[in-house]
DNA sequence: GAGGCGGCTGATACACTGTAACACGGCTCC
DNA sequence: GGAGCCGTGTTACAGTGTATCAGCCGCCTC
């Protein structure tokens, strides 16, 4: 059920700009990732007057570090590894419940899985989540013309959306030009 | 967790043809419809060459009748409540296994549940779903444009998809004119 | 400072979702 | 008949998510 492909890209290029730094299968710690994460978080929810606590923090920190969708109890477990003491899963659904409310972190239905988000989009923005059956990476981007396409489409049946999921599988650009025989 | 919803409508009006027959609220046992589900089945399985037993006649009946998403343990107590034999859930998930592949049936990630498919498109046809979230009930529909969009978004992110998940969760046009504060 | 209040966290329990593995019966093919 | 395949039954277990209560801490008011 689980997708423990490798660690892997998929954190912050998005939006239509094309800055793959070095491919979903080049692994890289992305502590500098995982950084920008907490400082944009925390400057977010000092803007809106929300706590930042430790137990947020150290939860996006874990997350923004992975760079591919992570269970919450995969979380709890690194939280619980990094020689703190134990964190309770039902605490890192609290945190992510929060960080999902604030946009700076994603649920990726297909998978019960969350990845972080490095970009400046409010939780209601509608995003397009790619996620490689090779490496198990993910790639969050915005798709204009869809969503366009799709209000139109809303419209028409008379439906007044709330929230969308959109998450396409299949094989990204690296994977495919490795010839797909890796990963799993 | 669960949407107790009532039960509703949302099984065969789909195609952006829009012929909702009674609206969202309008519960009907649609037991022509289930029974519409099965024949379809039994004729698809059998172009096919493949069995449409008992037990996944059973299991698709119950969730044409339904007409909103249904998980397997719901649909396991329903089978096993209708004076039958007790049926495990692992049976009920096999069933929905191969009617999901089939096309039959769908699977609505972002509630764990599934709900029948009336609809003579193959397995790979990507539909959209929408869920409303007062009267739980889902409606089925093709978008052609929407899909037209996202293959060129993907095919310039160089994504290669192989399935795709798009649900939209609302307030459906007959729950709006009803005011929306009905249902939970 | 005392008390109340609200938000956050810890902890336990539990419900729900999904899979693995093995056994068994029916069927077909040799 | 025996082998092999398919579908199902059964048990066990892993994984996901929520409910609930209790404790802590900061803040506010009196």
């Amino acid at each position: 059920m689980r997708a423990d492909a490798q660690h892997d890209h998929g954190h912050d290029h998005a939006h239509s700009h094309d800055h793959r730094h070095d491919g979903p299968q080049g692994r890289h710690g992305c502590g500098q990732c995982a950084e920008g994460a907490t400082e944009r978080a925390e400057r977010l929810c000092h803007e809106r007057g929300l706590q930042f606590t430790p137990l947020r923090r150290d939860v996006l920190t874990v997350v923004a570090a992975e760079g591919r969708p992570l269970g919450a109890y995969d979380i709890a477990e690194r939280m619980s590894g990094q020689g703190g003491r134990r964190v309770a899963a039902v605490s890192v659904y609290r945190a992510l419940d929060f960080l999902t409310e604030q946009g700076l972190v994603h649920r990726i239905s297909s998978r019960n899985a969350f990845v972080s988000c490095g970009h400046d989009h409010g939780a209601g923005a509608s995003l397009v989540f790619l996620i490689c059956r090779q490496c198990g990476g993910i790639d969050e981007m915005t798709a204009p013309a869809v969503e366009s396409a799709l209000g139109a489409t809303l419209a028409q049946a008379g439906f007044t959306p709330t929230s969308r999921i959109l998450e396409v599988e299949g094989e990204c650009g690296a994977c495919r030009e490795r010839g797909g025989a890796v990963g799993r």
